[in-house]
DNA sequence: TAGCTACATATTGGCTGCCAATATGTAGCA
DNA sequence: TGCTACATATTGGCAGCCAATATGTAGCTA
């Protein structure tokens, strides 16, 4: 997958992956390539500028966690993060029917 | 639609919409807003260097005709162009398929 | 004959938002 | 000592679409 190609959708990759838990940073990373099979591939100056500006949204809060000597900061869904990702999902709906519609319409979510 | 929402996708809008005939740009912006729905509204600014470039990379050949004193410029797909929708689609596929997974699992065309 | 809308093409400058590069540090293993 | 994995953070760059602007034809209306 290209470079940039999550562009206009990061935020709610983001909070898709924490539907199911706090997770941080480095995980939302794995997380993200394991569930798209390998193809997304995010970078620390793609996630952690945006998961703070999502926490400053008040779409997501943080902890800081201990692991031995280590820090880390475990991200989890608020409640308008929640709501949230789930306009993000509607969004991304709209989006993919749109696009689908004139790429592809003879495709299911194509305009036929 | 959001503004910039086409970003990354708009070669294969135009050489989808290029696929039945010849079309001029004018004309390509409203056939995108029909198939679309409406949901779609490129600008002149986003689909004339888009339609040069395509050309000069050999995607689209034009030719100018005349309605009236009106000069339009009509661009139909080459080999090229044909060969190079096919990849743009195949690549849209991957790519929803990718953000699909890891936004919306339980959707068809998620990883599950 | 001025003004409006639709049709039609073209260019410039700006901005959004992701990424590459870089910095810093812990921890385990060879 | 050096490598890899784990972990967070910041800076600068830039691709690529869009807004604004310019220019012109053509038909309608008042």
């Amino acid at each position: 997958m290209k470079s940039d190609a999550v562009r206009g959708h990061l935020d709610g990759l983001l909070l898709a992956v924490l539907e199911q838990g706090p997770l941080h940073g480095y995980a939302i990373i794995t997380a993200v390539q394991r569930r798209s099979g390998g193809a997304l591939d995010l970078r620390t100056g793609t996630i952690y500028p945006a998961l703070n500006r999502l926490e400053r949204q008040g779409l997501l809060r943080s902890d800081w966690e201990s692991v031995g000597e280590r820090r880390r900061r475990a991200y989890e869904l608020t409640d308008a993060g929640r709501a949230g990702l789930a306009e993000a999902r509607a969004s991304w709906r709209a989006f993919t029917a749109a696009i689908g519609s004139v790429l592809d319409p003879t495709a299911p979510g194509g305009a036929g």
